[in-house]
DNA sequence: TACTTTTGTTTGATATTAGAACATAAAATT
DNA sequence: AATTTTATGTTCTAATATCAAACAAAAGTA
């Protein structure tokens, strides 16, 4: 299914130098050429060649020649795209009053195939263990974002996109595909998802779509919190109130812009 | 003065790629394969083999095979590098706090060479000048965060960066050089700048470094508002000890870390 | 210290990529 | 519809980039 390319149509020293800036992470926030080229799969010379580049290009530093790290620069790529989505700077105070409000998480996603992805988050409590922050990428069949933005796609694209996805169980609650197949008539009728303990023991949420000025669904957002705190029943009947009315809020916005 | 590199150990369709990715922005979200050519300066062969890469490689993609656009991927290359800044996350409801008991915007800042990089940024008007968002550069010599960040670093180092810096006169309260050099050291000692419109006029802001366990300052944190609400006494009167007394919450929170 | 291992650098043969020129297709203009 | 203009796709040789392997330099270890 995958559209071949032409070997001729494919530059592999770029892949290879995004796979270097993407081996950096919060559990590899410097490394060595050796390691670069260990975790990337390339051979010292390669690594070497690239991160030189990198360097060169302002993208990496090294303080000591040794060990590599990345520079603020990085986020002038990632942030090329955040600049196409005006809506989201837009937002983004919507969704603090929201937070503020019912004292929970709120964020915001796009899906990038089988994932969504975060553009915009907001959390109120300060223990927050690390970081889902914007960039992090969840499995969309076990989120209520991932279920709102599926639902709202042409039922073609998203019955083919479905077909490729692959599941994975991530709690006893996680839906099958037939079952999600299903859930989805539903989620497209009532206009929001929930997903219960369905990506993590203990995570609830519930998500709405976000539309623009032609009724087409541009992203999702949603509310999260522990179950300890949210029960199923507080999802219905006291945070969707909450988040439909931003989400209104949040379209009238996007009406002048 | 530029490091030089050898041309052997420069992958240039690196600097291509990353260079093409970087073409895209608010004005140009879709283009074709010529206007990246033109806009990146390649020939459109190549353009095309870069396009393709990226679009195999989930970076780009294009409806109709004539429009490319950026995905949610090339998040993932920036988040490699905010991923590896724990503090951002951590400090973050603090800035919520702040921005919400003054009513004004809250930034986190790192310095890149002679620019200040947002890494994090609260904003509670709905107005919205629009986008200074996470990943946007600002001139550092113009800015109370880009003072700091510039004050707190090794004096020799500091000086052969100001040295190539430019020092464009934005406003007319712009500093000169000379006259920023000497200033550099008031903030040293009181350990706080502020920045009087000479960004742009009508825009105020005061800025305090966040230092880690060790005493190393790793970021700067500001408040920032229009002239015609935040007079630069209320800069020091009012907003200076709020400001202050988050950045030690957050240095609390960053010792358990 | 000397020995071993790991890491970084260079080199020359092979493979990949770039650019120029040309071919085709689509859009715009008449 | 025909013509012109512009954009896109293809091909082929020159220029680059890769690999493997040898070499050099550090960093560990005994």
């Amino acid at each position: 299914m995958n559209k071949e390319i032409k070997k001729s149509d494919f530059v592999q020293s770029l892949e290879k130098g995004l796979n270097v800036i993407n081996a950096f992470d919060m559990d590899h926030e410097q490394m060595t050429l050796s390691d670069v080229a260990k975790k990337v799969d390339l051979t010292r010379a390669n690594a070497r060649r690239i991160l030189l580049t990198l360097q060169h290009l302002g993208y990496v530093t090294s303080l000591d020649g040794k060990l590599f790290s990345l520079t603020p620069k990085v986020l002038s790529l990632g942030y090329s795209y955040l600049s196409g989505l005006p809506f989201r700077e837009l937002a983004q105070p919507y969704m603090q009053e929201l937070a503020k409000e019912i004292n929970e998480s709120c964020s915001m996603s796009v899906l990038d195939n089988s994932d969504i992805v975060y553009i915009a988050r907001v959390h109120t409590k300060r223990i927050m263990t690390i970081s889902l922050g914007v960039g992090t990428r969840l499995p969309a069949h076990a989120t209520s974002m991932g279920k709102v933005l599926l639902a709202s796609m042409d039922p073609m694209e998203a019955a083919k996109l479905i077909g490729q996805m692959k599941f994975e169980e991530l709690t006893p609650f996680t839906l099958s595909k037939n079952a999600f197949i299903q859930h989805l008539d539903v989620v497209r009728k009532q206009g929001w998802a929930i997903s219960d303990q369905e990506l993590e023991i203990g995570v609830r949420s519930i998500a709405c779509p976000i539309r623009d000025k032609k009724g087409k669904v541009i992203a999702a957002i949603n509310i999260s919190g522990h179950a300890s705190r949210v029960t199923l029943e507080d999802l219905v009947k006291k945070y969707l109130s909450a988040l439909k009315d931003k989400v209104e809020k949040i379209e009238h916005a996007l009406i002048n812009l």
